[in-house]
DNA sequence: CGCCAGGACGCCC
DNA sequence: GGGCGTCATGGC
């Protein structure tokens, strides 16, 4: 990857991404398309800091922000400092992998939002994605376009939530904040936890089992061993790992998952 | 209309 | 410890 400041703009090149494949892939759902010139581009938000970033033929345009927050902010959210070819490399030993790298070949895993994605995937549960991005974009209306913190969310009731219309998942919300805003969960603590520890400490919030956990560790911690079974996944297992996944991708198993879920959803099942 | 969704929980054995 | 019904809501 590489970068240069242009007018109050960054320039990026880098191979390994693509901002469709990146940003609606289903492990994020606060950033939206918008009308533009260019291939596409996108605005959204970490915690309150918002980008506009757009895709050309050749490079990627980080609308208006200075050097200093593009390098202190927004190259660790799209985790420029990894080497994704490497990674494609190692996982395309796998015939299946190959596939599905080669399917997205630009598919980043973000790091995200503890919190933000804590609730998120709460509210996944069961839930199809165009929905889950209703539900949370409901939420953030709420609060003026941001996500709410734990502190003000710790004040709701699953009856004041009922405009979310997320269903039994109101409960869970209101649990998982309540623990967040008290401290008996510490999500910093959590994410440098061994991992079992931190799936064992995640699942003391009502609604939060193996596979919301999984995700919060994985997308909103940067734990890139942590591997989310989902209903497609558990299609791509039975289908083609009934032998369980290969050993060299166990360090970061969970970047490789949504390169099989991406893969699954969208080009096997089409 | 019926089936399904980036599941978790409670209850049963 | 595994199997099954239930839980809201709405996308398709």
């Amino acid at each position: 990857m590489d970068y240069y400041v242009k007018n109050n703009n960054i320039i990026v090149h880098e191979k390994d991404f693509d901002l469709d494949e990146t940003l609606d892939c289903g492990q994020a759902f606060r950033w939206k398309k918008i009308d533009s010139d260019y291939k596409c581009t996108y605005t959204g938000k970490f915690i309150n800091d918002e980008l506009t970033v757009s895709q050309t033929e050749d490079c990627f345009i980080f609308h208006n922000i200075s050097e200093k927050d593009f390098l202190d902010k927004w190259f660790e959210y799209f985790d420029f400092g990894t080497d994704y070819s490497e990674l494609k490399k190692i996982f395309s030993q796998d015939e299946t992998l190959a596939k599905a790298c080669k399917y997205a070949k630009g598919i980043r895993l973000l790091k995200q939002d503890s919190w933000e994605c804590l609730i998120s995937f709460i509210i996944s549960q069961n839930n199809n994605i165009p929905r889950i991005k209703g539900i949370i974009q409901r939420l953030c209306d709420n609060y003026g376009g941001n996500f709410p913190t734990a502190q003000a969310l710790s004040q709701e009731s699953p009856e004041s939530l009922a405009y979310l219309r997320s269903g039994f998942r109101a409960r869970y919300i209101c649990d998982a904040s309540q623990k967040v805003n008290s401290g008996e969960v510490n999500l910093t603590k959590i994410s440098s936890m061994p991992l079992e520890q931190a799936r064992t400490e995640l699942k003391k919030i009502t609604g939060v089992g193996d596979k919301v956990a999984e995700c919060v560790l994985l997308y909103g911690m940067h734990r890139t061993e942590a591997f989310p079974v989902d209903v497609w996944i558990k299609r791509v297992l039975a289908e083609y790992y009934p032998n369980g996944l290969p050993e060299y991708i166990s360090a970061d198993a969970g970047i490789a998952q949504q390169y099989l879920f991406h893969y699954m959803r969208t080009a096997v099942s089409a």
